[in-house]
DNA sequence: ATAATGAGCGAACGATCGTTCATTATATAG
DNA sequence: CTATATAATGAACGATCGTTCGCTCATTAT
């Protein structure tokens, strides 16, 4: 979750211009969120008020209804938000001059991005209030489907310049590379350091071993 | 988590014989962590209150702190027993007449284990309760370590027999082993089925191929 | 028999929760 | 400039939170 803006801040923004009405609220709207996120982060998504919600973003109170239904619609957003950084890492996968060469990089792009402290925390968050409303599941799975899909696809690639007979179908071998990632990432994100190269080693081994 | 007692039933239940004062408040404590359990798997931790655990269990509100300290350490006793039931699947790994089918044996009875719903659901609960709280790691990692080392040591066993040269290091092995069962069993445990035919003897090849 | 212990109880406390709403300020449209 | 729409505000609401407290009473120890 980058909340990278950047986007068509030309046509008012000329020379310290005074930004629109809609823009504004955008922006406030897009900020809140950021705060909420950080918060989660931080505390919890039970343990944070909509008030330090709010102080933090430098917002009053009611503002932020004015802007978001409420609390639920605030993590499922950015459960939303959360999973289209997946989005980036596909394309790491349809770059296809070499296959292998482009899996790999996969794998320690997704590594780093999950094993982040602030985003296994935020999956976390994000897993437990899925459990019990089928909003947030939906916005934190369909990106990810995505992401399984494509990956999938890469292994199909792969498995056929090889010419082997895998016993594993494609798509188990899609989700175990994924488990294999996330799974090291949980562990080195509680652990709070960064993966040594004899973990990233053995990772990319076992990944190619499913293959 | 099973809080079987059946421990020492003899001296004072001979003939429906009344329980002597500790025994019953043993047995209220044990009632009282069991229905915590129950609440937080229902309804997440954060959302059950006190009140929740103390009228569900047919127990007054203020008892519950004569029992407990608070509600952190309702949580931490959970965490602690949730990890026991490692404990028993330690002992399959220690039947070492074929490592291979032993480790076959282990990977199909933590899968069922972990993917009832109710323990990824308490799973995850603790999971970020321990994100905040390094009491509840502790206790959560504590046999967790221990199921790793014989699991590590399980595969060692299995590669001698081979004979081969491993490229992945047995303690790696071993995490990911537990990662493969822990991901597929999330998302058997978040669609709440059972785990396919395929899906039990993909996982089981993945396995073998990281040896 | 009497004293000590601690399980059991529920009212009460202060704090905080998510949300609503009447009100004010401000940008846009006519 | 005036009218309108909406962003922004914070007091207020009712509910619920975790915890404490004084108390009763059955069991255990002396």
């Amino acid at each position: 979750m980058k909340f990278e803006s950047a986007i068509a801040q030309n046509e008012k923004n000329r020379m310290s211009e005074k930004l629109s009405r809609a823009e504004t609220a955008d922006a406030r709207r897009k900020h809140i969120v950021e705060t909420a996120a950080i918060c989660f982060i931080e505390q919890g998504f039970h343990q944070t008020g909509i008030r330090d919600i709010a102080k933090r973003a430098g917002v009053s109170l009611g503002n932020i209804y004015n802007h978001f239904g409420g609390k639920t619609e605030l993590i499922a957003e950015i459960a939303t938000l959360e999973a289209e950084d997946l989005a980036e890492l596909q394309e790491v996968l349809t770059n296809n001059t070499d296959p292998l060469a482009a899996l790999e990089t996969f794998v320690e792009r997704y590594l780093k991005l999950c094993s982040q402290p602030e985003y296994a925390a935020l999956t976390i968050e994000i897993l437990a209030e899925a459990m019990r409303n089928p909003v947030i599941v939906e916005g934190f799975l369909t990106n990810r489907d995505s992401l399984l899909v494509a990956l999938e696809d890469q292994i199909a690639a792969i498995r056929a310049l090889s010419g082997g007979k895998p016993d594993i179908p494609d798509r188990d071998c899609a989700k175990f590379t994924l488990d294999l990632i996330e799974g090291l990432s949980m562990r080195i994100a509680f652990s709070e350091r960064k993966p040594s190269k004899r973990e990233l080693n053995s990772l990319k081994r076992a990944v190619k071993r499913l293959l």
